[in-house]
DNA sequence: AGTTAAAATGACAGCGCTGTCAAATTGAGT
DNA sequence: ACTCAATTTGACAGCGCTGTCATTTTAACT
């Protein structure tokens, strides 16, 4: 039914040895020889048997993706750009949920790479903001991307793919400006989340940009939660100088602070001008349609498997961190000053 | 590092065979020799290389999961589920997401199910509900588990795992009646959607068995969308004699209708309750929250992956059809009628 | 042409398991 | 105790590939 190395090698006239030489870029093989046997490859759709080759050899052709994250969104876009880059290339996906809180952890996650034997790991937040965690994985036999927050890598110890939130949340924080605010709240997410820490530095970066004097009353803790937004925006709004915007540092924030405004007759976006982060499903669904920071969760995760990919073979052509910056999404939550 | 089937086969002064026999439950061993069998792969802690037993044998380890669901929170539940039970009982999971809609998804499924040696699929709506795909499936040699709506299979081509959306739908609508509520709108979901024809007669059900006269007018076509819930509740709104509550198939739709409430100034739950369906997350998030009916999806899943299996092993105890009932979470969006 | 090291290729074992088939054991019937 | 069929067990090949190491080919020198 399916070919296999020994048809390709009958086909192409050399021996399995070659062929495995040439699917697996290994040196030594004449140019010549190659490109033979790739026509061969080619013309018979050969694909090389996975169980088999974890089975014969020392290497593994296993990733495997990490998570535990509230957001099945984001989940399930990783998920699709991982499995693209992983197909492309021939590697098999092992999806591993779990829980980051869990006390071992790190035991359970040695001990799946060794029983699956996988070859690398695709991490996101929170576990690739964990350097202990990281460090401890590179220490195993196993490589590792990142997928973080930040403009430049914190280390050499992988490949990262950096989310650039500080650059999304300024232009978040110019929006609101251009728009005539001046006095704009901010509503966290938790101190254990960078991305909450670089959108702080975006939205401060923007105010102080554009002469704006940094108000700490404006600037509150939060966790990212709906919870978290409806608490926020009513504390911000019982403050004696009350904003005239409020950046939420998710969509689910911005969600609960709609919510509060509601609560207390606040006019969105006539009165206050609310905008969120992340461009989840939901922001779509609000009342009013929240502005956010769109990022292209697919593409982050399938460049990032691919650079894993070429840090596994050995093949990586020195490049092994990229950039992404959010973009912003002007939606219905945010408008002109009118007091 | 890890024990192999020669470890175990030794350890117990058998032959690996022997070993290979307990291991598949094959019938003629000897009780007393299963028994010893048994000890030493507890003792050694042996699991069955996946790699190694799908390379040798005819026989497959792999259950496919396809999905084509806009509900990243319903697709996240499921797979939890399924991978829950594939670890459970040694099998791999492979995902596939692809496009329902998309010409040869016929081909690219059994291709799929060819190449990655497929021994099982887990379908979920659309695709379970597509009696050529699943009897095309049914054909292939692969088996086939389907999670849908009903009460009672459709047929008999696979085991199946029934949602009583019905039941639930009726549930929901009895609580709107117990309101006070009388005239209550009824926003479908799409046609090609059982679970939406499911919960139209839930609602029926429920008007009748209470002797409210149904009014066609009252129950209206729409989508699992958004915009869909937008229209619904503006068209129902407009009515001459209006409904003081609205059905919406799913906590989306819903969402809409509380999105044009809120354009038509119209107060949830004072002046018109709402009730959804799903228990999505932002069911939780919208203003007020939801009142909805929750069902169990990984457990679902756990249990459909059971049954697959278990078919998969031909060790099928006879159970191939099971029930689960949504059940009604009252919250915030619906409340006593006032006139 | 003759030598030699380097580069390219191939022969073959074996990864951990299952399928086939033959051998050993059992136990029922004489 | 002895046969014979049924039951239980084991020996061994081979799934498709990679790793090791031996062999052949190439090219760069005398």
């Amino acid at each position: 039914m399916k070919a296999t190395i020994n048809d390709v090698a009958k086909h192409a006239g050399v021996s399995i040895k070659t062929v495995s030489r040439v699917m697996n870029n290994e040196p030594s093989v004449r140019e010549a020889t190659k490109e033979k046997v790739m026509a061969s490859v080619v013309a018979l759709d050969y694909q090389p048997n996975l169980a088999a080759r974890n089975l014969a050899g020392t290497k593994s052709y296993s990733i495997a993706f990490i998570y535990d994250n509230p957001n099945a969104y984001y989940v399930i876009d990783m998920q699709n750009g991982i499995l693209k880059a992983c197909k492309a290339q021939g590697y098999e996906l092992v999806i591993h949920p779990c829980n980051a809180q869990s006390k071992n952890i790190l035991d359970e996650i040695t001990l799946m790479v060794k029983m699956s034997r996988i070859a690398g790991i695709v991490l996101t937040p929170p576990f690739s903001e964990n350097p202990e965690f990281v460090e401890h994985l590179t220490n195993l036999d196993v490589k590792v991307v990142r997928i973080m927050s930040g403009e430049q890598a914190p280390d050499a110890l992988s490949p990262c793919v950096m989310v650039n939130d500080h650059k999304a949340a300024f232009d978040i924080t110019e929006h609101l400006i251009e728009l005539g605010h001046q006095r704009i709240g901010f509503i966290a997410g938790g101190k254990e989340h960078n991305s909450s820490a670089e959108r702080l530095n975006g939205y401060k970066d923007a105010m102080k940009a554009n002469g704006i004097a940094l108000d700490d009353k404006l600037m509150i803790d939060g966790e990212y939660s709906f919870e978290s937004g409806v608490e926020g925006a009513k504390y911000l709004m019982a403050l004696d100088n009350k904003p005239s915007a409020i950046f939420s540092c998710n969509d689910e924030i911005a969600a609960g602070a709609l919510f509060a405004s509601r609560l207390m007759n606040i006019d969105i976006p006539n009165q206050l001008s609310i905008a969120g982060f992340e461009n989840s499903p939901f922001s779509r669904q609000t009342w009013p349609k929240l502005t956010t920071a769109n990022q292209p969760t697919a593409q982050i995760a399938e460049n990032a498997t691919k650079l894993l990919i070429s840090q596994i073979k050995k093949a990586n052509d020195g490049k092994t961190v990229e950039q992404f910056t959010p973009e912003l999404v002007v939606r219905d939550s945010t408008g002109n000053i009118t007091a």
